[in-house]
Parts: structure tokens; sequence; C-alpha cells
DNA sequence: TATTGTTATACTCTATAACTATA
DNA sequence: TATAGTTATAGAGTATAACAATA
């Protein structure tokens, strides 16, 4: 016998059921991350961000001078497909690279003035987005959820 | 003023920050993710199944009859690359496709008795590698966070 | 004229292998 | 020998446009 029983016959425009897939955190969590991804991707690409290259420029933010290689684990990205995303945060003068003099294999990156003040503006209108789309949360469910996200993280890196 | 006050200089091996990233529930949610997709991945792939065949094929057992445009509907995909998906169920004999005869532009799709069996042992393969990743949550909150996920996306929709 | 399924195509994101320069 | 950065490439995943069949 199968898990579910299957509801009646589908052909008209009944109600779909997808009971078994809501049985799984994954399939739950990957739905929500979809309900947001748009607004943020629309948010950042008004400023000629991609999701890849606000993170990067963030984190280069709140640790100056920190490698290329830490940047990509720190974030799960290759350091391949870093390469590109630093390029053009450079290019557009948000972020400067400098090698190391104790470590000539290594770059120190830093965010400029003007890289700082795109984020700010992009992080702005992302928090804002976000505060329409959670709207029917309390600050306190937003909270609680935040630390459950963090619970299942911090469990797999231990 | 930037938002967060930058951390001490980071060239040698300090741990990282996050802070503002951490503040966006876009991010903890990929992150979460991030976790738990690998495991799906490779419980699937031991099926030669994808996320998202294994996404069609469930919705298709659930409810028999199912037209693509109604499955590409539910599951947000185009139904464009909902062909290559239902080819490939059909080729392994764990979906029939029938034309139907009320309205022959469209088919209704159901399962076989191989394509329930194999959704079957992979859900039971999926959930039980959720369990050893959420065991961290109690039982109360693994149904706290379901429900709040489920209260972002059911805002959106309304 | 609109809808369903389909094909072809392009674009993004991610993963892998190999190279270079430095250590 | 190992590591950091880089290049090239391939593979997913997803999005768009156009078409035939049917309503």
């Amino acid at each position: 016998m199968t898990i579910e029983r299957a509801v009646t016959d589908n052909e008209q425009g009944d109600s779909l059921d997808d009971a078994v897939l809501r049985s799984m955190v994954g399939y739950n969590l990957k739905r929500a991350y979809i309900v947001m991804h748009p607004m943020v991707h629309a948010a950042l690409a008004a400023h000629d961000l991609r999701v890849v290259s606000f993170s990067c420029l963030s984190m280069i933010i709140t640790n100056p001078g920190i490698a290329p290689s830490r940047l990509a684990e720190m974030l799960r990205m290759e350091r391949s497909n870093l390469v590109v995303v630093i390029d053009e945060l450079e290019s557009r003068e948000l972020i400067t690279r400098k090698q190391m003099k104790t470590d000539r294999r290594r770059y120190e990156l830093t965010a400029t003035m003007r890289g700082r003040r795109l984020r700010d503006k992009a992080a702005r209108e992302i928090v804002s987005g976000e505060q329409k789309l959670l709207a029917p949360l309390s600050a306190e469910e937003r909270t609680q959820l935040v630390s459950l996200l963090n619970k299942i993280e911090s469990a797999a890196s231990s």
C-alpha cells in the first residue's frame, strides 16, 4: 500500500494536493524560498547586483582584508566561481584587491566607500521588502523562524 | 555611516562575520536549504531521480489524472521544462500519459504501481535523512518551522 | 482567439579539472 | 608537495519565444 490515499480523480479543476511533499521539511523550505527570492532578485537587479555579488560585497564589508579563498568557504561556493564576481565588483570600484606582502599568493579584499553605500542601500531595500512579505509573521515568529533555520545549519556543521 | 561596524582586520584565520546577511530571512532560508539539499539529492540520485522528477511523480500519485499544465502551475515550473520530466517518467514506466476524450489538447497523468513503489521508497529515505539532519530540533520545533514556512507562502499567494 | 503540449534556445548557477605562481 | 588564484568547460536548473493541435 502506498503512503497516501489518492484524492478523488482530478480531471477537472479540483484543488490539488501535495500532502506527501508537504511532510518534508526540505520541500517547505524551498517553497518559502521561492516566495522570497523574486523580491530579493528584483531589489538587487535594480542596482546591477546578483544575490552572489551582494553576498560577497556584504561579507567583504564586514570582514575587511578577507581573502577570496576564505570568502568562498564562508559562502559555500567554489573559488573558481568567485573570480568573476570579484572581478566585477572591482571593475565597478565597489571593492579593491591588494596582494598581501607576507604571502603573495593571497589577496586582501576591501570595500570602497562606494561599495559600502551601494550595499547599505540595497540591504535596506531587501529588509524593507522582507518586512512586507513577512507581514503576517509577528516579530517573535520571525525571530523564531531564523532561530530554527540556524539550528538546522549549525547542527550540520558540528 | 554604514550599517555595521567592521570587525577587526581579517588577514589571518579569525572567525568571519556575516551579521548583516544573517539579519535577512532569505539568507537564513537559503543556508538551511543548502544544508538539507545534498541529502535529498543523494537519496533521489540513488534511484535515478532528480528533485523535480520526484516532485512530479509525487504530485501525480496524489492527484491521479492531473494534466501537465496544472502540474506545472502547482510546482511553479514552466510547462516547457516539465515535458522532458514527464517524458522520462513515462519511458521508465513510472507514469502513464493518456489523452483526454473531452479535451484532446490535454493529457491525464497517472502513476503506475512501479511509480508508486519507487516514490514510496525514495520518500521514506528522504524522511529518514531529514530525521537525522533535524535531530537537534524537537518534534514541536519541526512542526513550528513548517508552520512558519507555510505562513510565508500562503501570505504571498493571497 | 485562447489554451495545451511541445521544441528550440538561451541564460544563470554551480561543479570539475587543469594550469600558474607562490609557499 | 601543497595552497591561492585563475581559466576553461560542462552540467544542472530555469526562462522565453514560437509552433501545431485543439478548443
